[in-house]
DNA sequence: GCGACAG
DNA sequence: ATCTTGTCGC
C-alpha cells in the first residue's frame, strides 16, 4: 500500500471521528505509548504499555505490557500504520477497559484530521485523546508556564486542540481530541491530571515501558 | 522549490 | 524513538 493509498484511508477514517462526549461518567482512564528494543533495527521488537489510572483516586488500577514485531517505518503523518497494531494488541490483552484512553501522539491535530489516537479510537470505537510532546500541524502562540493557547487549524483556522505549559521548566504538550470526545473535555481531561499533580497516563505508559526495556536488555 | 515533520 | 549523570540556572 502506497502513501497515496494510506492518505486516503486516513482521509476516510477522519470522515467517522466524533467530536463529542460519548461517554459517562469517568472512572478509569487509560495511558498508552511503545518503545523499540533496537531502534536501528527496521523489523524490531516493540514494547506497547497500557496504564489504568482510577479517575477519582488516581490509583493505578491495571499495568500492561505485550509485545511484538513491527516492520512499518516511523512516517510523519503516518505514525499509526507504525504503532497502531501493538496498541490494537495490547488493547486486547488489557482486563479492565478504560472510559477513555489517552494516546502518545496526535488526535485530530494532523494534516488529515486522524492522527493516532483518533485512529486509535474509531478503529475500536472508544473515546480517545491524543497527548504528544511535540508539534504536528497546526499554528499556536506559546502559553505562559501554567497556562495554555488553543491549536489553530493551518487549514479552516478553527481550534483542534491546545498547547499546555505545565509549569517552568517543562516541555508543553499538545492535546487534541482523538475520538468521542469534545475538544473542550479533552482540554479538561489533561488539565484535571495537572492541577491534581498526577502524572499523565501516558507519562506512566512511558516510565513503565523504559524500565521494562532496560530490565530485558540489562540487569 | 522550500520548509515542516507526532514517535 | 534511543544513547546518558551531573550540572547549570531560577
Ligand atoms: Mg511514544
Amino acid at each position: 500500500m502506497d502513501r497515496k493509498a494510506l492518505e486516503k484511508e486516513q482521509l476516510s477514517l477522519a470522515r467517522k471521528v466524533l467530536l463529542e462526549d460519548k461517554f459517562g461518567d469517568l472512572r478509569l482512564v487509560a495511558g498508552a505509548d511503545l518503545t523499540f528494543l533496537d531502534i536501528w533495527k527496521n523489523p524490531t521488537e516493540g514494547l506497547a504499555a497500557f496504564v489504568i489510572v482510577d479517575f477519582k483516586t488516581g490509583r493505578i488500577v491495571e499495568e500492561n505490557i505485550i509485545s511484538g514485531i513491527v516492520d512499518f517505518p516511523y512516517i510523519p503523518t503516518f505514525l499509526a500504520y507504525r504503532e497502531l497494531p501493538l496498541l490494537l494488541k495490547g488493547f486486547e490483552n488489557l482486563k479492565n477497559k478504560a472510559d477513555i484512553y489517552i494516546i502518545d501522539g496526535q488526535g485530530i491535530a494532523h494534516p488529515r484530521g486522524l492522527g493516532i489516537a483518533s485512529h486509535f479510537g474509531v478503529v475500536l470505537d472508544v473515546p480517545s485523546i491524543g497527548v504528544a510532546k511535540s508539534l504536528l500541524f497546526g499554528r499556536y502562540r506559546e502559553p505562559d508556564p501554567r497556562r495554555f493557547t488553543p491549536l489553530y487549524s493551518k487549514h479552516s483556522g478553527e481550534i483542534i486542540g491546545w498547547v499546555i505549559r505545565p509549569s517552568k521548566g517543562k516541555k508543553m504538550l499538545f492535546v487534541s481530541p482523538g475520538h468521542k470526545v469534545s475538544v473542550n473535555t479533552s482540554l479538561k481531561i489533561v488539565l484535571e491530571f495537572l492541577r491534581r499533580k498526577w502524572e499523565i497516563p501516558t507519562f506512566l505508559a512511558h516510565n513503565l515501558l523504559q524500565r521494562e526495556r532496560r530490565r530485558r536488555l540489562y540487569g
